[in-house]
RNA sequence: GGCGCGUUGGAGAAGCGGCUUAACUCACCAGCCUUUCACGCUGGCAUUCAUGGGUUCGAAUCCCAUACGCGUCACCA
């Protein structure tokens, strides 16, 4: 067979060589410990949080090693495209700060090594895909999808091992006659790779994470251009990945079944391969069982939750980053104000097995970032976030916004601030008390007062109280308040001889505090007393009063 | 069914032949602090590293087998 005529047949539009693409895309002058690493989504319509993580670890391979970090966009299937996903994409990872140099962007693409979408690098899989056909690497192939499933039948039926290979690769020996035919008559075909494996040896490769793997040669002869001419992933991946010049791969365990696949066609095009990092997948618990996190079931796997729900791009990066490389958390203890980024990252560490999302994790993480912020930083964030998740609670925050930092920052003065926001989603919860416009009751009041004791407390209460008392005046009040139903002023002595008392100095604030916030669980009293003004705490509690 | 990856507490995990009576963090529980709730502090939470064999003076760490979980076997990525 005269390959070269194949290739002209096949591709008789194609003028590109292989070494045209070379000189194109040369190797980047960069230092030799500098990693070129990228991202490659398929613009499906669905960020998720497999993204960020694979995304995380190759801008820290990348950034942290002087290197360059793109993004490329896989748009090879053209069923699953979604309008607009580019753009998802795109605004997805600059929303959790993830920061390219070169690829696609809002306004077009930057860097050299472009284009940056599949689709349009068309010519180049082509010209190298002829190149392979001349080598006699690939070859049409004709067999319809029914011809193609009756065939797997077939392999089950016989327990033999599935695919396109060996004995099965019906096109493989194809006359050029044959093919010249088909083609005149129109018969639509992809071209398949001509696998030089058997199947009978192993190969070792290199991953960062996992170390030496010793895998199964491929020897499956893979779809390497679909009959439009697009190619598949794997094509793809070894064309792009070898031109664009990225030195390793980051992409999930997914890909390390056909990892052989990949290797063998940078051996058989002469190209060296890159280091691959193959990182876990993230799970969950369904039940009793483990699973992969699913795009379907868990709304927690899109980036949009985290968005909803208000939680900061920095409070994600950090969970990644405790997940990824679990030293993060000691190294955090301290370096408490240093930016993450600063944290020595490294592929060697990160964990090769499933890992369990855990978003208590999450919330805890996120209370310490939350903590470490000033007032004005909170305000500016959280009212950014209502604005598009919460107008109402946007327009209060924005009415009096001395108030709303006045309020944000009730307790967290001092050696032991309170961390009681752990998204911006839970601080509308947590702050709304604060608002007649929000105020509403969350808690119960303690339910060892009867309801008329209750009455009483509060009658008097309001009575006693005088917004000019200084915090232990104020208190002192309470006290009497207290001694005068017959409580006991020390939690202790109560919890000693609860029979003695109707309750503690404890449950007489938490009836005011209900009172007046809704709840059983807020700061220091007598400051939400001073914020909220004895207009609104006077009607507040009356009523209560009035209400029974 | 083939191939591959994995298995240390409720979760993330460190450890990779003796320093481990298995670090650290989250969760949970108890106590302390405290006018409540938080915050903080102290302690508890794996006599054991999926199971069974083996190598060794010595194994969570090395080897083999078994079990279980997960992934993958498309003209999807």
């Amino acid at each position: 067979m005269d390959y070269t005529k194949l290739s002209q047949l096949l591709f008789p539009e194609i003028s590109s060589t292989p070494d045209d693409w070379e000189k194109k895309y040369p190797a980047r002058d960069l230092p030799p410990e500098a990693k070129v690493t990228r991202i490659g989504p398929s613009p499906t319509g669905f960020v998720h949080l497999g993204n960020l993580y694979n995304a995380l670890v190759g801008e820290r391979l990348a950034h942290q090693s002087g290197g360059v970090f793109f993004l490329r966009i896989e748009d090879t299937d053209n069923k699953r495209e979604v309008e607009g996903a580019v753009d998802a994409v795109i605004n997805a990872m600059s929303f959790f700060d993830v920061n390219f140099d070169e690829g696609a962007t809002i306004d077009g693409e930057k860097g050299d090594y472009g284009p940056y979408c599949q689709r349009q690098r068309k010519e180049i899989y082509q010209s190298i895909a002829k190149h392979l056909v001349e080598e006699g690497l690939a070859y049409p192939c004709f067999c319809a999808e029914e011809e193609l499933s009756a065939m797997r039948e077939t392999q089950i039926a016989a327990k033999e091992n599935f695919g396109y290979w060996g004995k099965w690769a019906h096109c493989r020996e194809l006359t050029y006659t044959e093919i010249e035919q088909k083609i005149a008559a129109g018969e639509p075909f992809v071209l398949r790779y001509r696998s030089p494996g058997s199947g009978e040896k192993d190969i070792t490769v290199e991953d960062a994470i996992r170390g030496n793997l010793v895998m199964q040669e491929n020897y499956q002869d893979f779809v390497l251009l679909k009959s439009d001419g697009i190619p598949t992933y794997h094509f793809a991946h070894v064309v792009d990945d070898h031109l664009m010049r990225t030195t390793h791969v980051v992409r999930g365990e997914e890909w390390l079944a056909t990892l052989p696949m990949h290797v063998q066609l940078f051996d058989s095009l002469g190209w060296p391969r890159p280091l691959y990092c193959h990182t876990a997948v993230l799970e969950k618990m369904n039940g009793e069982q483990r699973r992969k996190l699913s795009k379907r079931k868990d709304p927690e796997l899109a980036l949009s939750y985290y968005q909803a729900e208000g939680y900061l791009p920095q409070s994600v990066w950090e969970y990644l980053l405790t997940v990824l490389n679990s030293n993060y958390e000691e190294w955090r203890l301290a370096n408490p104000d240093l930016n993450c980024r600063e944290f020595p990252f490294s592929a060697e560490k990160m964990s090769n097995s499933g890992t369990l999302f855990d978003l208590d994790k999450l919330k805890d993480i996120s209370k310490e970032v939350i903590a470490k912020m000033s007032a004005a930083e909170i305000y500016q964030q959280f009212l950014a976030w209502c604005e598009s998740y919460d107008e109402g609670f946007a327009a209060l925050l924005k009415a009096d916004r001395a108030y709303a930092e006045q309020i944000i920052d009730i307790g967290r003065d001092g050696d032991r601030p309170r961390k009681d926001l752990l998204s911006w989603k839970a601080a509308v919860e947590f702050l709304s008390f604060y608002y007649d416009e929000r105020f509403k009751h969350d808690d119960d009041y303690p339910a060892n007062i009867t309801e008329g004791l209750r009455q009483e407390i509060l009658t008097a209460y309001l009575a006693k109280q005088d917004f000019a008392d200084d915090n232990s005046v104020w208190f002192e009040k309470i006290k009497e308040i207290a001694a005068h139903f017959g409580f006991a002023l020390k939690p202790k002595d109560y919890k000693k001889n609860p029979e003695q008392y109707p309750g503690s100095i404890v449950d007489v604030s938490n009836v005011i505090r209900v009172a007046i916030t809704g709840r059983q669980n807020s700061p220091d009293l007598w400051t939400i007393c001073q914020v909220i003004g004895e207009p609104r705490i006077r009607q507040r509690i009356g009523k209560e009063i009035e209400m029974s």
